[in-house]
DNA sequence: AGTGCCGGGCA
DNA sequence: TGCCCGGCACT
């Protein structure tokens, strides 16, 4: 209502009317509104006055009244989205509003735009302004009405909000059935296009994990009312041109949106798990569940302590979609990180920045799981910290290797003195992994000294090698794999009689020894 | 998948 | 102790 309201308002600028002939031989002649301003005439009564240019080229003052006579009804505005010169072919008057946005036009609404004279000459930007907002369902809850010079501060309202908030919304179901009647003629003039849409969107959105510069409860608790219409043209919805109002549905299935309904777990790949990725500032919390991360955003980060029931759906600001491989990715998140991906988690550690001493500098630079689906988020996210630990984990399993006495490569020297100063075994070992939560990311996949072993078995083996000395020995004492001839090699599988016994035996092979 | 071989079971 | 094999690491 009130969004629409100042839609109406601002978007007279560009619009083509009828104009009574200068001449005074009766025949309209159109115009382009050029500008408006407000004449206060008396206390009470203040009209409009809008600047039209004329076909040949002047510009003429007109009276609101004189153009809703000429046009054959009331001035009606909607938006007026032009290309850059504001020519707006086919839009005029046939720009049906509603009855309501007609009478917001009247004179009686004392909150009328004020409209400076000078902007008569609209600008690019204003054009662009326009579009923004109109793009943009600004709950007006945000705004107070008594805002006088509503063009700047609307826009930069606008543009803060979409800077600020990590879910790009769409325009409110009304204004797309404005701009649905107003528009269907009118295929160029669409109010935005994919790409300026998603560029948009894109440009500013989404850093936000990254991109901290926004760091102070970024987005505004919009009304809830207003989600639906707005996530979905944001992506889909000019692909298909000026069809806004039925995207919707259509986007709100796209696999690859960024909008996160509630009903979430919908149609999942097989081998895809959807996680759902705190995009708080220096929180990563990966939840299972859109509860669940809700419920951790509104209590840990926004500090309420009520129900879902009271939350006005701020939440979905700052949690994010990811979708994981569960064979590789969020296996080990499951597995070595049990902790996070519960709902039932206990609130994750405050907020830290990444822990510098737990990575070695060059050593490893985790690749982000190739099917982690992330709205690009730039570097390493929350995400990557858990799920590359896995790979660490892999990368210090060779470190017990290196550690042999004899050699250690300077690659792995790295994670050797991690160990030491994070962990500090009896014979330093390879016991490196010492990123961010100790005991548990710990039993992973760590240093088997002695020998390899099944994962299981290894998890149930931690306790002992946490408490016992390594059997450095034995781990030692694995004998690199001979790269020579071999019995097996030598002989093949048919000749086994004429294998070494120890070959026989599957022990390390005594005639053909490196 | 193939290979090397460690650890361990069994007689 | 000899023999065998499960299973892991590595290629």
């Amino acid at each position: 209502m009130h969004t629409s309201r100042r839609l109406v308002k601002r978007s007279i600028l560009g619009s083509r009317v009828y104009a009574p002939s200068p001449t005074g031989d009766g025949a309209p002649v159109t115009g382009v509104v050029q500008a408006v301003k407000q004449e206060n005439r008396d206390v009470e009564v203040r009209r409009n006055v809008y600047t039209v240019l004329m076909q040949d080229g002047s510009l003429k003052e007109f009276t609101e009244e004189e153009i809703a006579v000429a046009a054959k009804g009331p001035l009606k505005s909607s938006l007026k989205l032009s290309s850059s010169n504001g020519a707006v072919e086919g839009q005029k008057e046939s720009s049906c509003l509603n009855p309501e946005a007609a009478e917001e036009q009247r004179p009686a609404d004392g909150k009328r735009v004020s409209r400076d004279p000078e902007t008569r000459s609209v600008s690019l930007l204003e054009q662009k302004r326009k579009v923004v907002s109109s793009s943009i369902d600004v709950p007006h809850t945000r705004r107070s009405e008594e805002e006088a010079d509503m063009d700047k501060v609307t826009a930069a309202m606008v543009l803060t909000s979409l800077s600020t908030s990590p879910l790009v919304r769409s325009p409110p179901v009304k204004v797309n059935e404005g701009l649905s009647n107003s528009w269907k003629d009118n295929g160029p003039a669409v109010p935005f296009t994919p790409s300026s849409n998603s560029s948009s969107g894109g440009y500013w959105s989404w850093s936000a994990p990254s991109d901290q510069s926004n760091p102070s409860t970024p987005s505004p608790p919009l009304s809830a009312d207003s989600f639906k219409p707005f996530r979905v043209p944001s992506l889909g919805g000019a692909g298909s041109g000026p069809t806004g109002p039925e995207d919707p549905s259509l986007d709100d299935q796209d696999g690859t949106s960024l909008l996160f309904d509630e009903p979430i777990p919908r149609k999942r790949k097989n081998s895809m798990k959807v996680m759902f990725k705190c995009l708080w500032k220096n929180c990563g919390k990966v939840l299972s569940t859109t509860a669940g991360i809700q419920r951790h955003i509104r209590t840990i980060h926004l500090g309420r302590s009520c129900d879902s029931d009271c939350s006005d759906g701020e939440e979905d600001f700052y949690y994010t979609e990811i979708k994981l491989n569960t064979d590789s990715v969020a296996d080990g998140l499951s597995s070595l990180s049990p902790a996070s991906p519960s709902v039932l988690s206990p609130p994750p550690p405050p907020p830290s920045p990444l822990p510098p001493l737990s990575q070695p500098p060059d050593s490893h630079r985790p690749p982000p799981p190739s099917n982690a689906k992330e709205p690009h988020v730039g570097g390493t996210t929350p995400l990557s910290r858990s799920a590359p630990s896995a790979l660490y984990l892999i990368h210090t399993d060779h470190a017990y290797q290196a550690t042999a006495p004899v050699s250690i490569p300077s690659s792995s020297s790295n994670s050797a003195d991690s160990a030491s100063t994070s962990f500090t075994p009896t014979n330093s070992s390879g016991f490196s992994i010492s990123w961010q939560s100790p005991p548990v990311t710990f039993t992973g996949n760590t240093v088997s000294p002695s020998k390899s072993q099944g994962f299981g078995e290894q998890r149930s083996q931690t306790i002992s090698v946490l408490s016992s000395p390594p059997r450095a020995a034995s781990a030692l004492s694995r004998k690199v794999r001979g790269e020579g001839k071999k019995c097996r090699k030598v002989y093949g599988m048919e000749n086994r009689d004429m294998w070494c016994t120890a070959c026989r035996w599957k022990k390390a092979c005594q005639r053909f020894t490196d």
